[in-house]
DNA sequence: TTGTACGCGTTATCAG
DNA sequence: CTGATAACGCGTACAA
């Protein structure tokens, strides 16, 4: 690798010049440019980042800390990050918590090891101390805090929509899956859907769920049918969930959604390729993304200009796994 | 942040001493080491990686180039990566190729910059200058090369073994998604699945296709229909397409497996949800990005004792996409 | 308009 | 066993 001297004494001038063209900072003649730039070229020079970084004390790097890469929902978020932060000229380390409070510990710590300038984290435990007494600026995706920067998706009304669109379609026994209870969005989910239920006089059996993960979600689908085999109508606490009650129900002899109802939340792009297709209640992952790294970058650069609580609505998307209801 | 200075203030040595103990290099008496000990954790002090990494002209990040984290496949092998990585003191800058040249060499050039040891990229182009002229140790996956190191799946095998099932399972008019031109293991598939339908004397369909993203698969599905409205069996380049077709044919009122038999390729961790649940080509890609991460570690460290081409054995996975027959 | 020299936080060498 | 000190590659006062 061609350092910074290499190109100097190839264009036969400073490394401050040679600074100094690199930045278009100060004053340099039309002429030396040129003789620099030409060395750059024929060295194939590119400047080192880590040198800069330990002057600058900052990089270009920042930090992403979400739960699980393999859980469908997260890759959408973690290219809405990749794709405005490189726009930006910055790049990412990644890494996954399993919302684990050590290896997240550990992340966050090869973060500033590393001089990056801000971190995303998705975690349960936005209001720790490690978070609290975190120098650098943080973005919340997905799970919220109150005076925190945080990019979030109206989880209530998601659960609101879910159970509205179950009752228009019919379904007398409802079940609701209740996410982790440690994932707040999860809970906000449970929450709207329970108000808009009682809201209707509707009853409704409750499943708690421990996990968001591939491994569990079959035997939990199996569960709410061994509990509630007469349900007809299923809020599932998300779209992975959801598919694997479709599963359970088509395995039982269950028409869906003639005999059952289901709907998910998130929509992962999957949903839609579904057979039945998924009706589900979309979160826009990929422009929370984007939108918590916009916003990251503002506090980065020290802009107070923006919003700092960036809610972003829900919708329903109906498919195929609840039935058509006119509508007016 | 504590520097390396004031943790040797706060103890009352020298910087020297305590980067010894930090490094665990040379001499150090017991009880200034239990100074130091001390200094370190009243001043919660944790090493800059940055300066570290500029000394020694290398860091302990690693770059992962990967196409796109979007598509199901990916999450798995990036995962496997990085578990394998994290276990080794290795961290990974993350980027998203989509395929594009000119993103990949961006991408490796931020590597370089920031002092990667190593690399393991998942490309269409091993063979170009960008990679035969790096400098650093690469691995690459999935995507192989013949001269450098490498971890894949038999997909010869893998074709031959989906043909196999198809043919097995009594389809008379098959048709092959034949994947993207440029994709190397997409033509292994399709070569091995040709090769075992020729030596069954058997006529096929091919249907080429030039994407594995999700935007495209659907009209691929329709296509195929819309082409060969008769086929009964279907070898898909991959799950995500084969879950477009099995959404196509039940869309046209089509049975599977009883109509049209499908199957896939890779085992993504939603095919075994689906309804039907897939069948398919399994592909151990978490255990492959672990094992290009092994590789990659063992490079770094100069020890040869590797195998340097590491090829992943295939696996038919009978679900409900295929029907059953009796085996001997 | 350009060059010299110092510092960013570490590690390694070498003298003590 | 310990402490100065010179690098690592870059950016920026400050001087010229």
């Amino acid at each position: 690798m061609a350092t910074i001297k290499d190109v100097a004494r190839q264009a036969g001038v400073s490394v401050a010049t040679v600074s100094r063209v690199l930045n278009s900072a100060g004053y340099v003649h039309e002429d030396t440019r040129k003789k620099v730039e030409d060395a750059i070229l024929a060295l194939n020079y590119s400047p080192n980042e880590v040198a800069r970084s330990l002057y600058k004390r900052k990089s270009k790097l920042i930090g992403l800390l979400i739960p699980d890469i393999t859980n469908p929902y997260f890759p959408q978020v973690a290219r809405g990050v990749e794709d405005e932060m490189r726009e930006n000229d910055y790049r990412i380390i990644i890494g996954n918590s399993d919302e684990n409070e050590q290896k997240e510990l550990d992340y966050l710590q090869t973060f500033t090891q590393n001089n990056v300038v801000g971190v995303i984290t998705l975690t349960n435990n936005p209001d720790t101390n490690t978070y609290t007494s975190f120098s650098l600026p943080v973005v919340f995706l997905d799970r919220t805090s109150h005076d925190k920067p945080s990019v979030y998706a109206d989880g209530r009304q998601g659960g609101r929509l879910a159970a509205e669109a179950i009752i228009a379609g019919g379904s007398k026994e409802v079940t609701i899956m209740q996410g982790p209870a440690h994932v707040k969005p999860a809970q906000d989910r449970y929450q709207g859907a329970v108000e808009a239920l009682e809201e209707a006089g509707m009853d409704y059996h409750v499943i708690q769920t421990s996990t968001f993960s591939f491994h569990n979600v079959d035997v939990l689908a199996k569960n709410l049918f061994d509990t509630y085999p007469s349900t007809d109508g299923v809020i599932a606490s998300n779209d992975l969930a959801a598919i694997a009650v479709i599963h359970e129900a088509v395995k039982r002899g269950r028409r869906v959604p003639d005999d059952v109802q289901i709907v998910g939340f998130d929509d992962i792009p999957i949903s839609g390729l579904l057979s039945p297709a998924l009706s589900t209640i979309r979160q826009p992952a990929y422009e929370m993304g984007r939108a918590a790294a916009r916003l990251l970058i503002h506090l980065i650069d020290n802009k107070h200009n923006m919003e700092n609580y960036i809610q972003f609505p829900v919708e329903y998307i109906e498919r195929n796994t609840t039935r058509k209801v006119a509508r007016n």
